[in-house]
DNA sequence: TTACATGCAAACAGTTTGCACGTCC
DNA sequence: GGACGTGCAAACTGTTTGCATGTAA
């Protein structure tokens, strides 16, 4: 489980230590994978416009990242974490975490210089099979 | 405009050639963005219904891509297109093509050879500003 | 005590489904 | 003629909004 100074952190941004932030962030930080709404309200007893809203206001703070699937559904996850992509399972869905060898940096920096198109963020996520899936 | 020989396409697909498919086909290649479904429907005199179905179909066949912008909705292009990605304008919401100066190719082989998971596709679209909505 | 959080119902956008009817080869 | 394509209404999923009520600081 990773460290948080819960308290610390929700006063920085100034945001009440609620009952369902303080649950929001431990189902976030016991999860290694990335978590969509729905996912959340089986786990917190509250309604799911809370976990919306809740959402968006972690996000505009900038404390969690939107992550997507092109499943239609949007999935979060802690911004404290290290940048890494995804690789999503085809087969049994699994998601697991990867770090680029070489990461995208220079490519912003020439798409800056080529194109004078300054990169905020991008999106990177793998699709393929996983070990398991791979030999079926 | 980007040429494309229907009849034959159509043909090796086992697809009928229909006012609709052509004309869902002109737009393709008369667009330089990716398409949404209502953009489609803006254009074509159809129920939004075929529009929908018709996406499916070809996405199926191989023959338009889907591309995730993360806003909730599925755009597509032609999947005959040279391997690019997008750069989305998060001000004036216009979108280029680039393409990448060195693939993600050698990455795919060392997630493969590393994490033992079979990469079968990717989405990178990176998101920020284009050069006109940087200077304001 | 007051700005922020929550619950509930209803609306909304994008997409899909079931079924009857129409049309390409 | 038969498989495939289309129209229409209705359902469905994920998400948002309005408004009344509750609660942390």
């Amino acid at each position: 489980m990773k460290q948080i100074n819960l308290s610390e952190l929700l006063k920085k941004n100034n945001l009440k230590k609620t009952k369902v932030r303080r649950e929001i962030f431990q189902i976030f930080a016991n999860t290694n994978h990335p978590i969509d709404a729905v996912e959340l309200t089986e786990s917190i007893k509250v309604n799911k416009t809370s976990i919306y809203r809740e959402l968006k206001v972690l996000l505009a703070k900038g404390l969690i990242l939107e992550v997507d699937f092109g499943d239609g559904k949007k999935r979060y996850e802690l911004s404290s974490l290290d940048h890494h992509h995804h690789l999503v399972c085809t087969g049994c869905k699994s998601v697991s975490d990867v770090q680029l060898n070489k990461d995208l940096s220079a490519e912003e920096e020439l798409i800056e210089k080529e194109k004078s198109f300054k990169v905020q963020r991008h999106n990177l996520e793998f699709f393929g099979l996983c070990a398991n899936c791979k030999q079926m």
